[in-house]
DNA sequence: TATGAATGAGAGTTCATTCAT
DNA sequence: TATGAATGAACTCTCATTCAT
């Protein structure tokens, strides 16, 4: 490809990121109403104009922090799950990174969770779908975990997807409150432990020796 | 009391409740911010100046319609709650109480489970605070149920607030997903016994043998 | 007059007045805008409704206020004027009633001053012509006393309606100030020389030695 | 500097410009309150939200009106005080200068005179507080001139700051009057010799004759 | 391509006035 | 006659988006 060419890509999806970043920290700290875009502009240094060449609109903006993230953050847990082999232990992967990731994208969670939960109804679009999309595969990546987890008779005879929705909730529900705490007294990777714990043994069949390998 | 008092007040108490409705049905759907004071007012077939006579801002028919069925819900909980002797069994009757309430007042919900994890960073006021501890309470309430769990040795020695909040979490990743679907295939009332189980297993004793009554 | 209908009158003439004290009240501290109907008809012990009963509008009430309280000032500077002899005496008197006149209807004065030169282009109907006509037949009076005094050779052949304006923008504006400070350190009667001084010895004819009366 | 950056500002204030001639024009007929920020946008030609471009309330608006062309009436004022010498030329000066300023600016006048004696109660603020000061910075000026003409025993000795207050209220009154006159019959400037000859003659010594000069 | 001034619909809120009781 | 709840137009101000430069 012209180099010419490659160096602008490379200049248009710096200034992309520039724009998202300074989203990502007006979003997370007045939320997505209470953001004009006009502060947005400030935050990337750019002309509103100039923003307009990059997203149609503020919702679009809005979309592509959560979708870059959570894609992100599939990524990873993708990686960190084939590292290891029982549903037990891909199921602690699970968490362990989904915490590890919130504790250092702090910023980002709180959009997170509030989208989640929260603004689906006011941002009804086809960015809207695609995100929802996106959590429900994570969802469905647990659901499958479960499932073989019955298959090979670790786990009781559940519904998968129920219960890999529950343990998305505690996750969330347990980050929530983590963030609003303006000095966490203790990292959000603490919590780990309990919630492995109380799902693994609420999944596990009753018989087996309940073992939670404990990760320094 | 003068009956014509008498009288004013249930009218006056019937016209305020007709605004709550309309409103409740408004930010269920479309969110506070895509939610104006000229919708509320058409809906509950008013003049705008009229609802200003009932609440002094928009946000305080907000805060009004979330407090009202967070108290009451909070008073059931308490009555079931009391019904029962062991913390298991508090902990089921509150799973299945709360999963009923929002079973019953699907509408609220919406707004239950937005302003739990999403709204708080928006809307900060003397209000929003009083919210935010009546939420609180139900997850100290929780708490306490846990504590007493350990202190009988029939649950095993974890933070009783986290895991209160994990509870809360996967009550409300459910309620939430149930609620986005249009037509529930099943009532939430039948995810009562995924979520018992996988609570109570989670948190008690590996070796007393996991009873979970089961509710018909 | 039948007994009854005359208690009918007094008593629908008190509550005209109860209205009346309570307007002034309010429009002197607050201004003419920013003095609600619902202020006005709370602060007389009323309904709103009532209120309507007695004045048409809310601009009725200002007027009848400035009416009510100019036609007194009216009676009172005839009476006054009427007990000494010459033009300089008539003007000296004219000046210490409407000072002390001031003096002793602070808050009434306030709106006044403003009416005079502030509000009348804002509230534009036959009642504003009347209250202006008022404030002209003020200037009159004095421009009739000027005109006897150059017919008496007492004063300087100047247009007497332009020389009373002139005392009239005088008494204005030192009653302007005097009204804006909270807490004045001097009666405004004390002015009462000053004024006269400058005003009798800017239109004596020069020859006439300047002799002013020093009431006490 | 930049010949683009300089068209710029021009440009700027050329629109500013245009915002507070439809402001003055607007309120001067119809008094602050009765104005809507959309008659003003409507009056400048621009949308609404251009003049709050320019302006961040309405009041800063009527401020900016007052504020300049005091400034500007004060600047003349200083100047043609300084080219005579004597108190009573200066403040013969003072005189025309006012009457010729308002002869010129016959709309803002009217906001001047309103404002000078009837807003202070309902807008008090601190642009309003700003106002208030460059109209008693006019008053000052003339008691100046007083006090050095006491000096000079030229003036009788009253009281400087009363005396000019007095002033003030003449000349206000003087051009209320005349600003009222849809068609005036005659200019304002023409007042000048009956003004000057009153208040010069009013603080004069009895003993000096009264010697005002007459300007053609 | 980048700009940011201009747009104008729409927001929440107020309040003089009316009228059923 | 007295009430005061109801009205709804009008208010000031915001901000996502456009477009001439």
């Amino acid at each position: 490809m012209d180099p010419r060419t490659k160096r602008k890509q490379r200049e248009y999806e710096a200034r992309r990121q520039e724009i998202l970043s300074a989203a990502e920290c007006l979003f997370s700290k007045n939320g997505f109403f209470k953001t004009s875009m006009a502060e947005i502009a400030q935050g990337a240094q750019f002309a509103m104009g100039t923003v307009y060449r990059f997203f149609k609109s503020k919702e679009e903006i809005y979309i592509s922090i959560v979708e870059a993230k959570v894609e992100e953050l599939a990524e990873l847990l993708d990686e960190e799950i084939a590292l290891v082999k029982t549903p037990s232990d891909k199921i602690q992967a699970f968490i362990r990174v989904k915490l590890d990731y919130a504790d250092r994208h702090r910023d980002f969670f709180r959009i997170y969770v509030s989208e989640w939960s929260g603004y689906e109804w006011t941002i009804k679009s086809a960015f809207g779908e695609r995100v929802w999309k996106l959590y429900m595969a994570q969802v469905d990546l647990v659901a499958d975990l479960i499932k073989e987890g019955i298959r090979r008779k670790e786990f009781r005879k559940i519904d998968p997807k129920d219960a890999a929705l529950a343990l998305h909730g505690m996750l969330n529900s347990t980050m929530y409150v983590w963030i609003l705490q303006a000095k966490p007294s203790e990292s959000l990777i603490d919590k780990r432990n309990l919630i492995s714990t109380l799902f693994l043994n609420g999944i596990q069949k009753e018989s087996k020796p309940s073992y939670i390998r404990r990760v320094v």
